[in-house]
DNA sequence: ATGAACCTTCCAGTACAGTGGAAGGTCAAG
DNA sequence: CTTGACCTTCCACTGTACTGGAAGGTTCAT
């Protein structure tokens, strides 16, 4: 399987694909005698792993991280829970972070919604902010 | 008033308030005969107008067209209700995003609390993702 | 006069996950 | 034999908001 091949079973790029071998999340393959990368089938679950840990909000260091874990022939079952909790802390954080974002800009957007630019002072740029 | 007091005066650094002029943020002040940026009392009204606007999740991109709007002697009051109505908009749709992922990431969270190492299969990575 | 604290410019780098493009090699069809 | 699709490497760049550091000039107190 050439890497274009590998990118279209996984709905990615071979630029994307050279980058992960670059990056250590793909080993390097077998070559042709042309040089061409030959990727086994195995390599289209591989990137699927890649891709569902991105979807879980794994960054690529710590798919990376599971990924040499479980080379050395470990399962990386206690270390995925840790990584999962943590984001699911970072999540909880981010989440409560945004709503009151959202509660402030809900504020500022309903008081803009009764413009009266007369009452914008000069030293300031815009009252509602 | 010297760059590193404005810096104090807003909380911020020098480093960052030069940045801020040559993104645009700041106009270009008076020098001293030193060479010496000489800030008037208005900057620190807009450095804060500009830490505000981040607060309420704006880019400095968008801060910096509601200045660019003022600067032409208009009120950007209508303006910035746009930006405020988006801005809105997007933080609804990354919080739906969030929970929807907080939601997957608290099952597989769940399902990786009960290890089964064994039940690993070899052509995965980890079960739990 | 000398040292500290301040200022200047310019260049480069940070993190993240790729993306763009140039220059060239390979392979199959027509 | 050539065309087009594919592959290779390498280098540089994207966006965001700064941050670090070098090399040098200024101001003020001692």
């Amino acid at each position: 399987m050439r890497i274009g091949q590998l990118a279209e079973a996984t709905g990615t790029t071979t630029k994307t694909l050279r980058f992960y071998e670059e990056s250590g999340l793909l080993p390097p393959t077998e070559r042709l005698a042309s040089g061409y990368r030959d990727y086994a089938e195995e390599a289209v679950g591989r990137v699927g792993f890649i891709h569902r840990g991105q979807a879980a909000g794994l960054t690529l260091a710590q798919i990376r991280q599971i990924l040499k874990i479980r080379e050395h022939g470990q399962t990386p079952c206690s270390h995925v829970q840790g990584l999962l909790g943590e984001r699911l802390r970072e999540l909880d954080a981010q989440i409560s972070e945004l709503l009151a974002l959202r509660e402030t800009i809900s504020q500022l957007h309903e008081k803009a919604s009764k413009p009266e630019p007369d009452s914008c002072s000069a030293d300031q740029v815009c009252r509602y902010i």
